[in-house]
DNA sequence: TTGTACGCGTTATCAC
DNA sequence: GTGATAACGCGTACAA
């Protein structure tokens, strides 16, 4: 790898004029940058990012805290947050935390260490240093930064409304930690609705939005909860996942059970029946995301709004019984 | 951020010191040690990863290549490569090509720059520098390292075998670029079957992997084959969405067209009817990909062959016509 | 307009 | 056992 002195000595100038060049501040003559840019071709020179970071004390890496993986809502987000960095010369670094906390911690001291300058994370994070620039999406909704979230309200809401037009009985929702306020709120939203309307409903809290676990959950809602026949799940994995389970037993959707999910993965359509599911917009959630953390280390003193709130829509789908 | 010398001030010694005590090579007192040892708790000093990896020229990134998250089969793999990267004390760089060999080359240089140890690709790619140590994964056929691979060959045979045990008419093998090894294998593997057994069959090579352009494969399936009542699909999105379509359009499966793919995404057995396919080691060819990173990087000599080539299962599935 | 010299935080060499 | 000190590759005062 040829280094900044190699082009210098090369070029017959010094390492100052060609940093000079490179960066295109101070002054540098045309014909010395010719000789320059001539050497830099010679030797195919590519700047050395971990010297520069070292010096600079920031770096081009935008750290990325993902819950898990496995669930198809988030390599989307990842998506839309890598395709935009990418566009702005940034380079995501991709950390997976399988909902550890431990895990989480790890990574953020990982990323400290590698003078990441930014962070965006899809979980609460407690002590951030103050250099680092943050950005939160989708569970993110302590702290004291920018945010770029779904409107989980009006996510609660719609569906809702949209069982208000389904042959229901009996409702039982199922969902994650209610102490999120994401979750919180589409819960509400969901549960201003029915409370409005005098619906009936019950609630089952399950621990945790994991994948892995995801097939007890599905167990223990057939065993313990088999007089409901509208179910709405936390999540559309944990929907895809109870429609799957009814199928293998016999059951039909959605005549005999209801189902309706949230997220609007690319499954969701896919599926026969269709599910019906709260569409958020993963890709953009994170493309906004990435644009706002290049402004913020571009410095371009961002004027937007601390909170963005991006709107959802229903998705139609063959899982709910219109009447 | 505390540094080395603060470490070495507070605690009354030389940065020498506590560069032998955190490394444990060279000789340091025990109460030297817990003097240093006091003194990294008080100040919580981390070391900084970047002025080490600018020293050292290597570090503790891998970069990861992969040509489209979006598809399930990757975030499955890039799991099994993180959580193993994790544990042998390794960060995972990821980057997303889209397909694109402009994308590649850019996001390699940048592995370069950030002084990347190690790259795990999914895509063949040429001119590496020797220092970066490569492993190769699912389509990196080519090039001269380590790849871990699943028995594609093998694969191709368990579905003409299975297409034997069905009422098989017309039978569409939609591949894509046969150009690519691991996809030649597959079709030559299910080809030699099927000639064995004089089963007539058609070929459609569709153009790219991405899921972007998957629908348009689709629709050109259902409007130029519509004679086929077998279709053996190149992986298994593409395989959903061809069910998905045949629903849309009234047809049953598995009674007027079956369907089998590839690659056993998790959504495979969810599905309804469940897609019957192939089930790839996906994550576990993530781990061992890691970790025979991980002995690389170590310096541990690699006895291992050149070549690991991972077994492949038939996973059963409604989408066919067992007679 | 250009070059010299220093510092970023770490490790390794060598002298004490 | 320990402590100076010279690298690693870059950017930038400051001097020329």
């Amino acid at each position: 790898m040829a280094t900044i002195k190699d082009v210098a000595k090369h070029a017959g100038v010094s390492v100052a004029s060609v940093s000079r060049y490179m960066n295109k501040n101070g002054y540098v003559k045309k014909e010395t940058g010719e000789k320059i840019e001539q050497a830099i071709r010679d030797l195919n020179y590519v700047p050395n990012e971990v010297a520069r970071s070292l010096f600079q004390k920031k770096s081009k890496l935008v750290g990325v805290l993902l819950p898990d993986i496995t669930n198809p809502y988030f390599p989307l987000l990842a998506k839309g947050i890598e395709e935009e960095l990418n566009r702005q010369g940034f380079m995501m670094l991709l950390a997976n935390t399988s909902d550890s906390e431990e895990n989480l911690q790890n990574y953020l001291t990982t990323f400290i260490q590698n003078n990441v300058s930014g962070v965006i994370t899809t979980l609460p994070v407690s002590h951030v240093p103050k250099n680092i620039k943050m950005i939160g999406v989708d569970r993110a909704y302590e702290g004291d930064f920018i945010k770029i979230l779904a409107d989980d309200y009006q996510g609660g809401k719609l569906i809702g409304q949209e069982i208000l037009q389904t042959t229901y009985r009996n409702v039982l929702i199922v969902t994650s930690n209610l102490l999120m306020p994401s979750v919180n709120l589409r819960y509400q939203g969901l549960v201003d609705v029915l409370d409005k309307h005098a619906i009936t409903h019950t609630t089952l809290q399950s621990q945790s939005f994991n994948v892995d676990r995801t097939d007890e959950t599905v167990a223990s809602i057939f065993k313990n909860y088999s007089a409901y026949d509208t179910i709405v799940a936390s999540n559309d994995y944990l929907a895809l996942k109870i429609m799957q389970y009814a199928h293998e037993h016999g059951m039909n959707i959605p005549d005999d059970i209801q189902v309706v999910g949230y997220d609007g993965i690319p499954y969701a359509e896919m599926f026969y029946p269709s599910l019906a599911t709260v569409k958020q917009p993963i890709y953009q959630i994170g493309q906004e995301a990435a644009k706002r953390m290049s402004k913020l280390l571009n410095n371009n003193k961002d004027e937007l709004p601390k909170t963005t709130i991006l709107p959802v829509t229903f998705q139609k789908g063959k899982s709910l019984r219109y009447f």
